[in-house]
RNA sequence: GGCGCGAUAGCAAAGCGGUUAUGCACCGGAUUGCAAAUCCGUGUAGGUCGGUUCGACUCCGGCUCGCGCCUCCA
């Protein structure tokens, strides 16, 4: 029986879902005027891992991510590339799929873009506005009237009179409470804008997710998810706006990811302290960053660095090397068998990719041990359904980075390995050493057996 | 200032009121021409001060330090 975290009670509830054998499953995407960082990649890796789970437990999925493609950072970014809005939003849709795909991030099963749901926003702000939980501003905005809204601030655990002694909210005499927030924006002169019923404008950046969830998933669904910065104010706006407009529950269960950091600080775009994912990919394997992004708590802070990289890339050479050197048998899992039944109950136990992975380096030191083809099959069967170990073990093992830089080719090492192999033939084994030294130099390891030589990258 | 989270061995990171986490790194040994890989062996970790308890890393409280949200942000 699986366990979620949710952040609406702030402890672990067992998880039933409003429709038996179904999961509806909302997470919010990215805005997409640059390349994705590490921050993104921890949300699409961490909830397709989730949605994995969801489905090898037996659960009919549905997945919306969804993509932000209109918003202010995206006008002003295509204005100084001097592209039209479009072209900055398809590219950069393109490339977040690029890196998701390296990350072995499977595909939501929708992914519905703001720009094609405007009517939908525009009936749940009418909704909204005739219920009075919105009102029409002097300046041409429509703006949620929070204080109309019963449970503001129960996602987030802030109150609104906290909320005001904060101090950091902007003065706006268009709206009625410092706290309000925009659900609509008048058009500005040269912005993109749409009719409404309240004039041109475009939407505010909350209302598009529960316009979308809902017109995907319906009024009520099961899990929304997305970084804890989302909690508030966007999670909250959003349980405000949905639940205003439907006068029912929203969401279930709300799950919220940890931060990559950097030197114990968020990684993130205001700071600047950021890392894309193909910078990253220039140097790792993506397998080895969604290892790293696995082998911690999903709500947990994951410090980023290239010690810590490295230290992945080690413990999942251990893995492969595991299935080099034992052939995994095919295995169907049976979940009541030891090892999978250890990793069913880690990971209904809110995700506990961790445990998970813990179990997995068990079940690899088991194989090498017995050398059991049965064993190594249940690593890979076990591996797979956290998206790890999925390729050809050599072809890891062997794999450059993409960036290539002063790398031996395949063919040139197996050359170097030919000579040295006639040199241990001769007994050379001055010759031989001075090879393999060479290799090791560049990078390679070479491991000799029985059957032959093989070699890999260090 | 308000609200919240965390502090585990060299590094990373979980579970758990009493019994080995796990990985990397390190050190012995087996194996190897020598290595690598693998196997065997080796770690008296749990910020600090108190409390509860027969017993606490694990529960409770104080303190210290770190982080996050309160503004766009995954």
């Amino acid at each position: 029986m699986l366990n979620i975290y949710n952040t609406l009670a702030r402890q672990k509830q067992q998880f039933v879902p409003i429709t038996p054998g179904k999961v509806n499953m909302y997470v919010c995407g990215m805005t997409v005027y640059d390349f994705c960082h590490l921050g993104h990649a921890r949300v699409m890796v961490v909830f397709d891992m989730v949605a994995r789970w969801l489905r090898a437990s037996g659960y009919d999925v549905d997945y919306v991510r969804n993509i932000t493609d209109i918003d202010d950072k995206i006008i002003q970014r295509a204005a100084q590339n001097g592209e039209t809005i479009g072209q900055l939003t398809t590219r950069f849709i393109d490339a977040m799929n690029e890196d998701a795909d390296a990350l072995g991030v499977q595909r939501p099963t929708h992914a519905p873009k703001a720009t094609e749901y405007v009517d939908e926003m525009l009936a749940m702000i009418g909704q909204l506005v005739a219920k009075g939980l919105a009102y029409p501003a002097p300046n041409g905005d429509v703006y949620y009237a929070v204080r109309k809204f019963d449970g503001y601030g129960k996602l987030s655990g802030k109150s609104l009179e906290d909320l005001r002694a904060g101090e950091r909210v902007d003065i706006d005499h268009n709206k009625q409470d410092a706290l309000d927030f925009v659900l609509w924006k008048a058009a500005k002169p040269g912005e993109p804008a749409w009719e409404s019923p309240w004039g041109a404008g475009r939407p505010g950046w909350h209302i598009e997710c529960s316009a979308m969830s809902c017109h995907h998933l319906g009024e009520h669904f099961d899990i929304h998810g997305g970084g804890e910065d989302l909690q508030f104010p966007h999670h909250e706006n959003e349980i405000a706006q949905s639940e205003g407009a439907h006068g029912h529950q929203y969401v279930n269960y709300w799950m919220h990811n940890g931060f990559i950091r950097v030197d114990d600080e968020k990684m993130s775009k205001s700071l600047g302290n950021f890392f894309t994912i193909r910078e990253v990919l220039q140097k790792y394997d993506a397998e080895v960053a969604r290892f790293f992004i696995l082998r911690a708590h999903y709500r947990s802070p994951l410090n980023y660095s290239d010690v810590h990289l490295d230290d992945a890339r080690n413990s999942l050479t251990r893995l492969y090397t595991t299935l080099k050197n034992v052939a995994p048998a095919a295995v169907t899992l049976d979940w009541n068998s030891a090892y999978p039944a250890r990793f069913k109950a880690a990971m209904d136990d809110d995700f506990n990719t961790v445990e998970a992975v813990a179990i997995l380096f068990e079940l690899a030191h088991e194989a090498n041990k017995q050398q059991s083809a049965q064993l190594a099959g249940e690593l890979k069967a076990l591996a797979a359904v956290l998206g790890l170990l999925e390729r050809d073990a050599t072809q890891f093992l062997q794999a450059g980075t993409s960036a290539g830089e002063g790398e031996l080719s395949a063919a040139a090492i197996d050359d170097l390995i030919a000579q040295r192999k006639a040199a241990r033939a001769a007994k050379n084994f001055a010759e031989s050493d001075r090879i393999r030294d060479a290799l090791t130099a560049a990078g390679v390891v070479l491991e000799d057996s029985a059957a032959g030589t093989t070699w890999r990258r260090a």
